[in-house]
DNA sequence: CCTCAAAGCAAAAAAGCTTTCCTCCAACCC
DNA sequence: GGGTTGGAGGAAAGCTTTTTTGCTTTGAGG
């Protein structure tokens, strides 16, 4: 229920490497494999770790190019929000959708291997729902990108 | 060197789980468990699979709230722009940072528990390096967010 | 039809996970 | 204080999975 300390070296262990055996996680974090094996199972069980992926080369991959998507609408009906949801959604080149405030109603995080490869996913999605404005803004670097959260908040 | 049909069901399967014995892999791409490790070894060798992480529940963790914060700057020299990458690279609740072009020169994801605690970020950020404009769009709901990258575009 | 290389398979060895059973320590009750 | 109970850690054994090794199959080129 509760995660103290250790728990928290755990998590931190493994959201930087999943790979790790119990008998080096335990060495890191100052238990033998048992106690620590019974840790990661609980954590695991209550949720804590949500699951396990492997993180693949973007540029290898021949996706290397990120696009953020700005998007407003005028159509706000829970009808039209739902239908937005599951077109985006289902784009894989979509990796992640926001619903903000403010000015800008949705923003979509895009990968795609270049800029004529955009020019057809873009084509593809207002083909597939009514968009009022959308505005594209290229990433020329990506600087930072990490899947670890901080663990600096979580309640003990 | 090159991928096939078969790599890409491997990586289509890690991406989305990589708690999967080889076995299992094996099965789900038509292979034994050997042939099918030994493509898994090529695949990290090669450095198509960069890492395994676990990813972590954000809301147990006290950090469910996402900002996209973005900056703009008058600073144009090439140590101010490693300054700030070093600045916002080490703060761990930026979990993206991405240079980009057009109007926003930066754009930064950031997740926290409140927004009370967006603001102490946010003083911090302020206190550290010297920016220009910075404006802050909180998201409502996180629509879609995966690690996950579309495998269509890998050239064979 | 033979040869060679690439890919697959099966079985054995190694590594790691999971279980079981103990011990230790601290809190609590009498 | 002395005994009891519960929670956490640890060692060893059993079991599963990964990794290695060596052999077989398949298919292309001569």
């Amino acid at each position: 229920m509760t995660i103290d300390a250790t728990d928290r070296k755990i998590l931190a262990a493994l959201q930087a490497d999943a790979t790790l055996s119990l008998a080096d996680l335990g060495k890191q974090v100052g238990l033998s494999a048992t106690p620590c094996w019974r840790r990661v199972q609980r954590l695991e069980q209550e949720g804590y770790v949500r699951r396990r992926v492997a993180l693949l080369d973007r540029a290898k991959l021949n996706v290397d190019v990120t696009v953020f998507v700005a998007v407003r609408t005028s159509k706000h009906s829970a009808e039209w929000l739902e239908e937005f949801r599951r077109v985006v959604a289902d784009i894989p080149e979509v990796v992640d959708l926001y619903r903000l405030s403010g000015e800008i109603d949705y923003l979509l995080r895009v990968v795609i291997p270049d800029i004529k490869a955009y020019d057809a996913f873009y084509r593809k999605l207002i083909e597939r729902i009514e968009l009022q404005d959308v505005s594209s803004m290229f990433a020329m670097e990506e600087m930072k990108s990490t899947t670890e959260v901080p663990l600096s908040y979580v309640k003990t």
